[in-house]
DNA sequence: TTGCACACGTTATAGCATAACGCAATTGAT
DNA sequence: ATCAATTGCGTTATGCTATAACGTGTGCAA
């Protein structure tokens, strides 16, 4: 997927996202972008809509949440699975992929002839700082 | 986690869970569970939580929903990552585990001193007969 | 020009989850 | 037996997450 240009509130949303330290929700993202005219939540999620079609932005399943792309320009999310490590003390997360992780996964769907269409690998924790 | 006898409210939970075709939203067991007084969603969420904790029901988070787990008995869930395949056309919910992908992950958490709680593993997408 | 696609704004509503209070039953130690 | 702690339960209220439905404006191509 290539990224078109961004529209303002595409820009106003991604921008907010790569500034953070962690993930946000939406809701979080329309208070901190209340100074730049959002009101709604539409606002956002249309906004999100798109970065995550882009592939820009990624959605935390399991915690509600969105993470700007951790490897911008990078072409591993066209050949893999992504996976997130998320701490659950400081919210930092850390975004990964395993090509063995991937394959074995594949594997097993392609023995069922189940069509993958979104894998969510999500792992939550502490990271080795909170862990301490 | 070995499961004490259920209470009234969280073997009505589960029974509705294991009779179901797939996997059910919180509010959908709710109104299953009118006719036998439930009233409240919290009423639902807290046997939820002891049947979660008891590791016979599992919460599949990309879709909110809860389903009962297809390996009862079996101790699987001790030394594993538990996976899903879940199709949105039909509901139909695939559980199983892959040693090797719980191997790799661990693997990676090791390497960044990651102490996991809690691994999310789910692929949505078309069940065979659902692609065909 | 006209039709279409798309981004946007707004209001309302739907769906998911928990806080906080109080009561009753159970358990386990004194 | 009594008291305290724990647990389950019921209820009301609230908060968080996400989408439906309607309308506006803009840019572009037929
Ligand atoms: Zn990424
Ligand atoms: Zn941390
Ligand atoms: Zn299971
Ligand atoms: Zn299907």
């Amino acid at each position: 997927m290539t990224t078109p240009q961004l529209t303002k509130n595409q820009t106003l949303v991604f921008d907010v996202l790569e500034k953070a330290e962690g993930p946000l929700s939406a809701y979080t993202i329309l208070d901190k972008l209340r100074d730049h005219g959002f009101r709604a939540p539409l606002q956002v999620y249309r906004a999100l809509e798109k970065l995550l079609e882009y592939g820009v932005v990624h959605r935390l399943e399991s915690i509600n949440s969105f993470v700007a792309c951790a490897h911008p320009g990078d072409d591993c999310h066209s050949h893999g699975i992504v996976a997130f490590a998320i701490c659950e003390s400081c919210g930092q997360v850390m975004e990964f992929h395993d090509h063995e992780v991937d394959h074995r996964l594949m594997e097993w769907v392609r023995g069922q002839k189940f069509k993958p269409e979104k894998t969510t690998i999500e792992i939550r924790g502490l990271c080795e700082a909170c862990a301490a």
